[in-house]
RNA sequence: GGGCGAUUAGCUCAGUGGUAGAGCGCUUGCUUCACACGCAAGAGGUCGCUGGUUCAAUCCCAGCAUCGCCCACCA
């Protein structure tokens, strides 16, 4: 053994562990173990990402209970992977080939596809080195992708079964557009913010009586070309009479009807007259319907050109105008139009929220489009149901609990879930169509398909070459891909082997506990139960352990625009690894966001400093005798320090059974730094000195080594890198640390 | 509009029905034979406000205030 520095340093201590736990295998699971099993699912980073904060927290986590239960003898498997991140991804590459002065439309999708792939071999494992050099136990021979042959194989058999059973369709919704991505988003994938806005005060004259008209307010003036009515309260004394009446748009004059809608139109509002453009706004969708009224749709490249294509004779100049417009400038166009016509009577400001696209901050318009859906609250057939009943009947624990009201608000109200994305990068959506059948197919000028709302899906596991109605062999896949999150739902079994029945899903599901922070409780952690609950009929994890995030010192999000981002990789060259785990072990009490201060992380750095100087100090008074180990402790500082310790394995057994990694870190912080060494070290140092009989000494010297021997491994689950270092340089039995019982 | 949380030492945060704790910072000593990433001693808090329950409240209850987060269709 190399002499011990005075200052301890943890690069080369890390480096040599990470390699020696890897060569011997310490984290692989066992088929054919006796033991008890005990499994987590990482919650599987985005191939795009670098290890930030939050990984760090997550996975020091899940590390501290997991080695925690491997200590105790467990069979554990902590199984690894990342995930495709479907719009994230493909927006890395189309940056890189812009800087080539490609795009996607001009390589064509088997070639992005292709460089994808390729982008992924080279940049896709970065986290999971980082998560290694984090101390991460996990069984990385089991390494899986959302996007690997396996996980293809259980996407497709959900796909095909919810089918069959009617829970996924396809059909024409609004939908949540992102106009820069060019894709469909779920209504999670939505962010709304709350922004200075202008509100526009319209007039809209009557068909048959010009001279009067209505005004109307809207904030969003350029979908007044979709408008199919306008609306009133019908008991609004001002306007009731209207109704019925025809009122001519301005602008395209055509003529549209007025509407009684006492759902829609709060009198108070505005002028309490509203437009209705059911193909851009989800209330005026509800109110079309209501009211049989067409829907216009008249933005978005796609948007436009689908829309056009779908009615009779369409004026190719306003198409090909309407064309070169973006959301944006159609404003600030339709607004210069109606106030040269004199039918704009005022702006004012008005506060309103919008909504933005989680992967981009783009303005997110409502698009009507035909998109496949999971029909999630089906009365007959219900997905969210069993999944608000596992939770009930406590069953799947949520911890803490405080997140159950939020969990079974937007459960029950849950509607259903928007599946394809209009990206290339993902699971393409398992469904073909005839071209015999359906000739309404045209394709976009980059090729890809459009297929129309009406057209029939032959959804299928394997690749079909026919049409099963007439045979014809000119099938088309469906060029949607599906959401990230959806194979990301069956994590919990798919990396498990499903559907295939394997051993390990016998073995390890359900998992014991999923660790993961609350931003995606709705994402992923109630879809995982749904999808679990359907294909396994079994809960996928018994406990849901939600922390918190990761902010800077001043509670703000960490992002790199506000140049706030602490690095944990930094961190860890900086102050080690072990001293990075204990500050986000130590600060992770329950219910509340992190603010992390490097201060914070140098106090645990300096204690795993005065760990190590402990240490040398039991060393050096090791060096002149032989140790004793089995000699019983005699004084009375023994005999407390007995006791002490015997206390704090109790209270860090405790805390980590209830997931409170901050209290058991600061059991262990105390009893280390004021009993062990504030204390008992210094009341044997005269023992030590030969000031006393020899039996205290060499009982002094036995418990001292004893008490280190047992700290050590009641804290490596915390510090796995300089307890083992330490522990190695004890007298010891076994080969590692990692591998040794938990006291 | 609904839900959740926060408000405790200068800062960041634990905690308990019975006169408050940690880390960092601060003050004053220490080249004490493990450690200055240290040791010792110390200063510093009417535990957001107002009521209520109780022998007793920072902790339980109600209301209020401020802040934060999530959800929600107000044009």
């Amino acid at each position: 053994m190399p002499e011990m520095s005075k200052v301890y340093d943890p690069k080369p201590v890390e480096a040599k562990w990470v390699q020696v736990w890897l060569d011997a295998g310490y984290f692989r699971a066992s088929m054919d173990s006796q033991q008890p099993p005990y499994c987590i699912v990482i919650p599987p980073p985005n191939i795009t990402g670098s290890l930030h904060l939050g990984h760090a927290l997550n996975n020091t986590l899940q590390d501290i209970l997991v080695r925690w239960k491997r200590m105790h003898g467990r069979n554990v498997l902590w199984i690894p992977g990342t995930d495709h991140a479907g719009i994230a991804t493909q927006n890395v590459v189309e940056r890189q080939l812009k800087a080539e002065g490609l795009n996607r439309e001009v390589l064509g999708r088997e070639k992005f596809i292709e460089r994808v792939w390729q982008w992924r071999e080279q940049f896709g494992g970065i986290i999971i080195g980082q998560l290694k050099r984090l101390g991460a136990s996990c069984d990385w021979s089991r390494e899986r992708f959302t996007l690997d042959e396996e996980r293809s194989t259980a996407v497709k058999e959900v796909f095909v079964r919810l089918h069959q059973d009617g829970l996924i369709y396809r059909g024409e919704r609004l939908i949540n557009w992102c106009p820069r991505c060019q894709t469909a988003l779920s209504d999670i994938e939505v962010e709304h913010e709350e922004t200075q806005g202008k509100m526009y005060y319209l007039k809209y004259p009557l068909a048959d009586e010009p001279e009067i008209f209505l005004t109307i307010a809207t904030t969003r003036p350029e979908t007044l070309l979709g408008d199919t009515a306008v609306a009133v309260h019908p008991e609004d004394p001002r306007y009731n009479k209207l109704i019925g009446r025809q009122i001519l748009l301005p602008l395209t004059h055509r003529k549209i009807p007025i509407v009684g809608d006492p759902i829609l139109v709060d009198r108070e509002f505005g002028t309490g007259a509203v437009k209705i453009t059911p193909a851009h706004d989800f209330n005026d969708f509800e109110a079309g319907e209501r009211h049989g009224l067409p829907r216009i749709s008249i933005f978005d490249k796609k948007a436009r050109i689908q829309s056009f294509l779908d009615q009779e004779g369409v004026d190719k100049e306003v198409l090909n105008d309407l064309m070169q417009l973006d959301v944006a400038m159609a404003r600030t166009q339709v607004v210069k139009w109606l106030d040269r016509r004199g039918y704009l009577v005022k702006i004012e400001d008005h506060k309103h929220a919008i909504g933005r696209c989680y992967r981009c901050k783009s303005i997110v318009e409502p698009f009507l489009s035909p998109q496949w859906f999971v029909k999630v609250n089906d009365p007959k057939n219900s997905l969210a149901q069993p999944a608000i009943d596992a939770v009930r009947q406590k069953k799947i624990r949520l911890i803490p609990e405080t997140w159950e009201p939020n969990y079974f608000g937007w459960m029950e109200n849950i509607k259903d879930w928007c599946i394809s994305r209009q990206i290339w990068w993902g699971h393409q959506i398992p469904a073909w169509y005839c071209s015999d059948c359906n000739p309404m197919l045209h394709t976009y000028p980059d090729g890809t398909p459009i297929i129309s709302k009406e057209a029939k899906p032959i959804v299928s596991r394997t690749d079909p070459t026919q049409c099963p109605a007439c045979k014809g062999t000119k099938l088309v896949q469906d060029p949607d891909v599906l959401d990230t999150w959806f194979s990301s739902a069956l994590w919990p079994f798919s990396t498990l082997g499903w559907p295939k029945d394997t051993p390990e899903l016998k073995l390890f599901y359900p998992t014991n506990v999923l660790v993961t922070s609350f931003d995606i409780l709705f994402f992923w952690v109630a879809r995982m139960i749904m999808m679990g609950l359907k294909f396994m009929e079994e809960i996928p994890f018994k406990d849901v352990y939600i922390h918190a995030l990761v902010r800077d010192p001043e509670g703000q999000k960490m992002s790199k625009s506000k140049g706030n981002v602490i690095d944990p990789l930094e961190v860890m060259a900086k102050y080690g690894t072990d001293a990075l785990r204990f500050t986000l072990a130590a600060m992770a009490s329950p219910g509340r966001d992190i603010k992390l201060s490097e201060q914070r992380i140098e106090g645990y750095r300096n204690f795993a400093n005065k760990l190590w100087n402990a240490s040398r100090f039991v060393f050096i008074n090791l060096q002149e005798r032989p140790i004793e180990k089995t000699v019983e402790p005699r004084s009375l500082a023994d005999q407390w320090i007995g006791v002490r310790l015997q206390k704090c394995i109790g209270s860090v057994t405790r805390n980590l059974e209830e997931y409170r990694f901050d209290e058991a870190a600061n059991h262990l912080y105390q009893f280390i730094w004021h009993e062990y060494c504030d204390w008992y070290l210094e009341l044997i140092k005269p023992h030590l000195a030969g000031e006393s009989p020899k039996a205290d000494a060499a009982a002094a010297r036995a418990t001292m080594v004893n008490t280190l021997e047992t700290l050590l491994r009641l804290l490596h689950p915390f510090m796995p890198y300089i307890t083992e270092e330490i522990w190695k340089r004890l007298p010891h039995a076994g080969d590692s640390i990692v591998v040794a019982p938990y006291p």
